[in-house]
RNA sequence: GCCACCUUAGCUCAGUUGGUUAGAGCGGCUGUUUUGUAAACAGUAGGUCGUCGGUUCGAAUCCGACAGGUGGCUCCA
């Protein structure tokens, strides 16, 4: 951490406690949780008894930090034997400090494990034997803490409140709720400024406006919630990208396969996901047997079960199925988000069924094709390996998982991966490397995965026949790399702002007519034509409205491409291309044959391109 | 699932302290116009005010339940 973060830090830890100290004034039967530092800003943890808090008190709460700032009150840090903390804790009714401390002094910091190491951070220092703890006061206010703190409350830079919310006692939900204020803060106004106008961009991206406004997917209420119904111009979206990703996959061996959408009850509880993920599985029944089924929450047993169907070979191997499939969820409602959380995803999944000594060369090959998937989207990858913690709820021997995670560290090492470690992030059968992509507004976002799996070919009891004879299991590989298109579609959506590349565009191209004289019809009908022949999506718009309009409605459905055809386009058979602002190099004014027009576009939807190759 | 907030026309939103036939812009449709690079003009049709129940002489407005949504929490194979 440099030396700027470190001042950041404490002034967004001073700023918690700033608000805690106003929340307090205003009222003062407060009791207080956490408040550490996050992204961006801080958030602290209240329980105000009946009292609900919402944006309107945010004025209120300001006006009192901003006296507490005026003010510039020194932070003072002292300390005190745990028993006496534990006693002040109880003299100030504050029932949750009372109890950290008393965790505190039973077994140090570990035994707090509701909390993240993070927030355990803030509250003591990281020491195991815990026989003191540190305070800091500020004016009236005193509070358990780690520190540390500006030296006074005069130095905490620019901040805002920006939202309250439920949070559960040390995040577990079966603990009590409190109420959590986040506040964001920088050095400077100006900072805070550019934070907070990242927000309204972020707004005016958000996937679900979007897909609204260029008609990509719908929600209805008699379907479901969490169930994206994708118009025409949404799934031009989806098979363009599940193109793509299959595209990549066939170069290195892949075999598409299909699995149906169902599966027995008997399949999950093989593979161990029915005791995992029993309560988010949908139930179907047989009304004629008494067969249970499940709806598929994903698709590896479904494959294994391919491979499963005939002896294998070490000839055969690897052996490497995909295919965009169909998953259902049964998601609790309150985590539902537009297309990233939802309840029916598309994931396009692959399997690679492995001896040992091949897992690294596979892996390999999928990483490989992630960079280029992720080229062609023009987005930066960062790679996390996701490595399992001390925790329960993992199955399969130590042993392999530490074999597993050497060889995926060792590949990362090999293929220059720009990589961190992350441990209790993996999937409940094997390590992962998951893909982190950087969108437009420097967000990160997980996409793609490379999973290993040495359960499932156990469970299933999955084998081949040796060149020695012997028997050994395969390694399986799962990998999607757009992990669920729904999701990766929100991503990218907001990456492009909806300005999507002539490859993806669902309309491509707009034709629209100066008139709707006989000779205007025809000729746009021809264009029409011969963009068909080559496979493009065009949209003529011969409606009875001023070409301004015209234009102006293809600007707002972002179409890559307008032509305006008139009488001077139909005498010369050639139109000057009004380009997407973002893809043109400059604008043009050089009329370009129709034919050559129509041809040029054509090549860069099928090389995938970002920008237009029409200098105008 | 939990906490808080929200739901009026296809979309974006008005709608005074409960009080007659609930409004606007955009979009749609019809007509006039035949348009040259981001909004021509006129007319017209769209709403059991999310659903169900309650309070009241009277409910878009107050209360409750449910559904859907938003922001978080928790979870995420």
């Amino acid at each position: 951490m440099s030396e700027q973060d470190d001042h950041i830090y404490a002034m967004r830890h001073s700023l918690a406690h700033i608000m805690a100290n106003a929340i307090q004034h205003i009222w003062p039967e407060a009791k207080f949780g956490v408040g550490p530092v996050v992204n961006h800003g801080f958030y602290y943890d209240i329980d105000l008894g009946d009292t609900t808090l919402s944006e309107e008190d945010f004025d209120k709460i300001e006006a009192e930090m901003r006296k507490i700032i005026g003010e510039d009150q020194p932070f003072e840090r002292f300390e005190k034997p745990v028993d006496e903390a534990i006693a002040w804790a109880r003299d100030a009714k504050q029932p949750y400090k009372e109890e950290l401390l008393n965790d505190l002094k039973r077994a140090g910091t570990t035994v707090a494990k509701d909390l993240s190491a993070d927030e355990m951070g803030t509250i003591a220092a990281g020491d195991a034997q815990i026989e003191r703890v540190s305070f800091y006061k500020n004016g009236d206010f005193t509070d358990l803490c780690r520190g540390p703190h500006v030296e006074s409350t005069g130095k905490v830079g620019a901040f805002q409140l920006q939202r309250v919310s439920g949070a559960y006692w040390r995040g577990n939900e079966k603990n009590a709720q409190m109420q959590r204020v986040y506040g964001v803060a920088f050095e400077t106004e100006d900072d805070l400024k550019t934070y907070l106008g990242m927000l309204e961009e972020a707004k005016r991206r958000d996937h679900r406006k979007l897909g609204q406004e260029l008609d990509l997917f719908v929600f209805s209420d008699l379907v479901g919630s969490g169930l994206p119904l994708f118009t025409p111009r949404g799934t031009v979206l989806r098979e363009e990208v599940g193109k793509l990703t299959q595209e990549l996959r066939e170069r290195n061996g892949f075999t598409r396969v299909w699995t149906p959408v169902i599966a027995k009850t008997d399949l999950y509880k093989a593979s161990g996901h029915w005791d995992k993920f029993g309560d988010e599985l949908f139930l179907v029944k047989s009304q004629e047997t008494s067969d249970e089924f499940v709806l598929r929450p994903m698709n590896c047993p479904h494959h294994v079960q391919i491979y499963a169907s005939q002896p294998r070979s070490y000839r055969d191997l690897p052996l490497k199925f995909m295919e965009n499939a169909g998953d259902y969820r049964d998601e609790k409602t309150g985590e539902l988000h537009g297309l990233s959380r939802v309840r029916s995803f598309t994931q396009d999944d692959s399997h690679a069924f492995v001896a040992e000594d091949q897992v690294k060369d596979v892996a390999t090959e999928l990483v490989e094709a992630s960079r280029e998937m992720y080229s062609v989207f023009d987005m930066e990858l960062k790679f996390r390996l996701s490595f399992r913690d001390d925790g329960d709820g993992y199955l399969g021997e130590r042993e392999l998982w530490e074999k597993t995670q050497a060889q995926i560290e060792e590949l990362a090492k090999e293929n220059n991966l720009d990589y961190y470690i992350e441990e209790g992030e993996a999937a409940f059968y094997g390590p992962k490397i998951d893909f982190m992509a950087t969108d437009a507004l420097g967000r990160e976002w997980q996409v793609a995965t490379v999973q290993l799996d040495f359960v499932q070919p156990e469970r299933f009891g999955l084998e081949y026949v040796a060149e020695d004879d012997s028997r050994p299991r395969p390694v399986m590989i799962h990998c999607a790399l757009l992990g669920s298109i729904e999701r990766f579609l929100s991503v990218y959506i907001e990456h492009t702002a909806g300005k999507f590349p002539v490859w993806l565009a669902p309309e491509q191209i707009r034709v629209i007519s100066v008139n709707q004289e006989e000779s205007t019809v025809a000729f746009t009908g021809k264009i029409s034509e011969e963009a068909k022949k080559l496979g493009l999506r065009l949209h003529v718009d011969n409606s009875n409205e001023s070409v301004g309009k015209k234009i102006r409605a293809a600007e707002l459905m972002k179409v890559p491409y307008a032509v305006v055809i008139g009488q001077k386009e139909i005498e010369s058979e050639a139109v000057v291309p009004r380009v997407r602002k973002d893809m043109a190099v400059q604008d043009g004014e050089d009329p370009i044959g129709l034919e050559e027009f129509l041809k040029t576009v054509a090549n860069e939807a099928k090389s995938r391109v970002h920008k237009t190759s029409l200098n105008g």
